[in-house]
DNA sequence: CTTGACCTGTTATGTCATAACATAGACAAG
DNA sequence: CTTGTCTATGTTATGACATAACAGGTCAAG
């Protein structure tokens, strides 16, 4: 909870005080060097839509990415977003939150990982969680089933720290 | 892969071989005894909507139901499917699948228990893993960044042993 | 009988997502 | 230079999923 510097993976950030133009600047220039790695072309309306959503520790819809878009000279239609959107996600720039119908940037691209994400439902901050064991955890009940896993979503909804200390303190309102 | 009886309980009965229709009777009896013990009223509305659910083990969209819903007398407007599925899960009766928009019959109704799904891609079977450990792991890594879990989507896309056997096997067309 | 809680049904609308097609630049082969 | 092909971006139109708001019906408590 003190703003000490927080290093660049660190995992749940997002609930971290930190200083986020540097977070995401950073989160940027990494994703941009993960997409070289994989020859991705990062275009301007790819690079802007993860601009986009890396301005807040939060999921964006589809159509909340296309109206900042279609604000900055790009197309005004759907598919532009949900496109771009796409792409992010296949090259592992982004995550899609299905509890939310809604996108949020990968706070650690490059890295080969299952996300697990943690979403408060009071400030709607989303965090990247330590994932591995999760996966371990699941690879283990697949297997005892002969099931074969290749993609996961793991999502928990509950609080985050601080909008948990609020909720004991003083539930005023 | 052998039809050994299965017992009511076993996670993965979806993956199975077995007697589907003794299934299915079995998880409404059950779901029927855990709805009286809630206080819950299973109305025929929402008792056949279940019935429709463990009809096979997928998930099947509201629409779907809907339809078979209306088919049989009921209602023929969403809201109607979409309150009946909504009882379902907020009592324990059923799962929402965020991964297909798709609900499917919760196969252990009455034990309190976080939902873990593994869903074929190829023939579409949903089955409910065992998910403790997973909880387990889910809660640790939220406990490190002082996450308070409330509720969790689990859910895992992949390929059931039948379908990996086939896709091993033969790839011919 | 009246009230209030709850269930079921309706109309209308909102939100999320994709199919299908048109255009434009990049670039290699001819 | 021209042509074909690939990929990216944009459009129109439509489909799929979900809910708000309201109307009527049942039934037990008062
Ligand atoms: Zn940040
Ligand atoms: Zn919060
Ligand atoms: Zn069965
Ligand atoms: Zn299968």
């Amino acid at each position: 909870m003190q703003d000490k510097p927080v290093t660049q993976n660190d995992v749940g950030v997002a609930f971290s005080r930190h200083d986020h133009a540097h977070c995401a600047d950073a989160t940027l220039a990494r994703a941009e060097a993960a997409a070289l790695t994989r020859g991705a072309r990062l275009t301007p309306v790819r690079r802007r839509a993860l601009e986009i959503l890396l301005e807040e520790h939060r999921a964006l819809g589809a159509y909340e990415v296309l109206d900042r878009l279609a604000a900055d000279g790009f197309g005004k239609q759907p598919p532009v977003a949900y496109r771009a959107l796409e792409f992010l996600v296949e090259n592992g720039l982004a995550h899609r939150v299905r509890r939310l119908n809604a996108f949020t940037a990968c706070m650690h691209p490059g890295e080969t990982h299952m996300p697990v994400f943690l979403i408060c439902r009071v400030c709607h901050a989303v965090a990247e969680a330590s994932a591995t064991p999760v996966r371990a955890a699941l690879d283990r009940a697949a297997a005892e089933l002969g099931f074969t896993v290749e993609r996961t979503n793991v999502e928990a909804l509950g609080l985050c720290p601080a909008c948990h200390d609020l909720a004991c303190t003083g539930v005023s309102t």
